[in-house]
DNA sequence: ACCCCGGGGTATGGATACATTTCTTGCCAA
DNA sequence: TTGGCAAGAAATGTATCCATACCCCGGGGT
């Protein structure tokens, strides 16, 4: 990945980051002027970055009103799924046909790894970071195999929809990680075995699976994910914000 | 649709057009200047107007280097016919399920205003342009019927491949466009009985036969549509071995 | 001859200044 | 009090100017 030499990159990426992580939070407004102040930057480069989010769905944007960092409905969430499970299986099956030594050793070593960190029993804190990190690559390398980039590509773009990213991992039973991850070694046996249809089926069911319990557990600890305000914008007054440089 | 008072959407438009018309072809470079005094606008909202198009996937973009019109390969082409296979077939199975008195006349005027453009026999030339709407329209309103926006969203930017959108229509023969015209008629019957999986089958095979019916007028019209050129691209030779990334 | 290196022209990236639109607020009238 | 209106404030959209990176071409070393 190349690293962003231009400005512009770096705003997408601090803003990104800002979003996904809810530093910013859903219908907050994007203020031009005071967001180029705290990046350090000039708002040319923020409203190109700002352009792009907005393509990307992470932001909206109107027409001499600005951005505004999107909100997610919860059946938007689950459509992003349903779309997930259609692509991801639709991969599956195409890249069944299309297995090579290389691309079996390669899934073989991503399932390893779940093995290796799975293997104490728990999903150790410091370590859920690399076990989303293969998560993530597991996904991605089976829809690479399927030779179809608008595959990849879309399902990327659904990424950026807050909790219905592989990103997100905050499954407090065990039981569904190893499941999940149990998932993948028999997604990439029946790939190996060139049963496309097999490793399809799987697949949705994976995925479909993962937004019942982000369902389920939405419902029992809402908080902790989707801070989707519902009427209560906190509206910071910024009382003490700085007054603009020029004078009238 | 609004118009575009802003300059940007303003360029947004007039280069989409440029691009899919092919009067800017693949591989061509997007001089900011000169485009800039060619639409009249300065360049602050033209390279808005970039962005964007970058993000749909219409233009490509490099650091420092600029904006290019996207080449596709055909196998891009045919993979994004796959993929609009796979979506709205999902479409038809969603929508079965949510189908409405209006749904149904809606599918049910659009079909008929199909029937009254192709009465004379043939399609007329100065209709065409009314039926290649009225076929968007219809795919379009399935896709939305079935309430997922991700479909409609996806499938509007595949529409952005040259060659891969419905407002491509130069089918030469009448038969293949009635066959076409008579599976909307059967996918809006299934829709309406609430056979989602007839529906579904029948939207599949609709896109796929268009894929292969397109890859035949390619192979026997090549010129007439997909300008691509596969291998006279004007390869600037590199006479020096100067490297091209330099050290941050 | 070939290749590497460097300088100038040119195009892109970013910052600032200006124009236009929208939002806010205070006032007046019903 | 409430509704509307208008003027000012503020934010967005656009133009222009400056900085920086890249490309091309010529020169010198091997």
């Amino acid at each position: 990945m190349t690293e962003p030499h231009t400005s512009t990159e770096l705003a997408m990426r601090k803003l990104r980051e800002a979003i996904l992580s809810g530093e910013l939070l859903p219908g907050d407004k994007l203020h031009q002027d005071r967001l180029a102040d705290t990046l350090g930057i000039s708002r040319t480069p923020l409203r190109a970055a700002l352009t792009t989010l907005a393509q990307t769905g992470l932001v909206t944007y109107e027409s001499n009103r600005g951005f505004a960092v999107r909100e997610f409905s919860f059946d938007e969430v689950a459509g992003a799924f349903a779309v997930r499970a259609e692509l991801e299986a639709m991969a599956c099956r195409l890249a069944a046909g299309r297995m090579t030594e290389t691309a079996n050793q390669h899934l073989a070593r991503l399932v390893a790894e779940g093995d290796r960190l799975l293997e104490p029993g728990q999903l150790l804190p410091d370590k859920l970071g690399e076990y989303r990190q293969m998560n993530v690559d597991f996904h991605t390398t089976v829809m690479q195999l399927s030779g179809n980039p608008w595959i990849t590509s879309f399902v990327q773009s659904l990424h950026n929809v807050p909790a219905a990213s592989d990103r997100v991992i905050m499954w407090r039973d065990f039981r569904v990680i190893e499941r999940s991850h149990d998932d993948h070694r028999r997604i990439a046996h029946a790939l190996a075995l060139g049963q496309g249809e097999r490793a399809s089926a799987i697949m949705r069911e994976h995925i479909t699976f993962a937004l019942e319990h982000l369902h389920l557990q939405l419902q029992l600890y809402p908080q902790d994910f989707l801070r989707v305000p519902v009427f209560d914008k906190p509206v910071k007054g910024r009382t003490g914000g700085r007054s603009k440089r020029t004078n009238p």
